[in-house]
DNA sequence: CTTTCTTTTTGACAAAGTCCAAATCTCAGC
DNA sequence: GCTGAGATTTGGACTTTGTCAAAAAGAAAG
């Protein structure tokens, strides 16, 4: 994120402490929850309710500034890179989460064309497997 | 679901009440909630714990009777459509879920090869979009 | 039938969020 | 710079969805 304040004035939103900061904790550390983002905004602000980063992620969400998503057995995860309709590849065994670009564009089964009469806006794709980390582990 | 019963003994499952009866209200109400499956299974049985709707629901996905899917903003959903690979369709505004076959059989970018070191064994898609009758709230 | 092993039940507990009212802060206007 | 109106932050209670653990009850092999 270049400039955490201009973005918010962008959006029309006063600007506070809390924002920039979640903002920037968002942008430093991709895909993390709300409690690790909680932490982050803690070691730069000294303190920081967890209601406000929840109001916080929850106004910029809605703006569409950043980017909420819910793996299954997971906290919400936020991440600062949008618009780019790339997915995720989510590791069963540990969690951690990489981003993937779609890898053919718009490939048939993901444009959004009608079925059962639902106006179809996103198409969510989340790879499931296990890291290389984990890969290593089970092999000990 | 055929017979419950014949299910539960080709998986090695002692037969119980509880299993039966979860096992078939998941097989007449696809994509309900455990909350919802124990109400229909306490319409059918009288009562069932909570803890146990839990267990039987458990048991059954790991055998991979039923599969467990959990679409953000939800409680997880359950159905015994299994094996075949489709994808869902969810209603942003009220939840009501649908399926949809893999519009294009295996479309590349839904084909588990690797990335990030990754080994990927799924490829989990969710469509979000309005269902016709909040499209029709809306015009309102 | 009986014994053993599995399930079910009950109740406490945990994680992730939301709701609400009071206190505080931002910022446009003077 | 002040000031005041309106938005934000905070603390605390509460909700939802699910798990843990131990005791009671049930299934099924012999």
């Amino acid at each position: 994120m270049r400039d955490p304040e201009a973005t918010l004035r962008q959006h029309a939103l006063p600007v506070t402490a809390q924002r920039v900061a979640v903002l920037r904790a968002v942008s430093q550390h991709p895909h993390a929850t709300a409690d690790d983002l909680a932490e982050s905004v803690r070691g730069e602000l000294g303190t920081i309710s967890r209601q406000s980063v929840y109001n916080v992620l929850n106004v910029l969400t809605d703006k569409g500034i950043i980017r909420r998503i819910q793996p299954a057995d997971s906290a919400a995860l936020y991440e600062d890179r949008i618009g780019d309709n790339h997915h995720h590849l989510v590791c069963r065994s540990c969690g951690k989460t990489e981003d993937v670009c779609c890898a053919v564009g718009d490939a048939p089964c993901l444009t959004a064309h009608s079925h059962h009469g639902f106006k179809i806006d996103e198409a969510e794709v989340i790879y499931w497997g296990t890291c290389p980390a984990c890969q290593q582990k089970t092999r000990d």
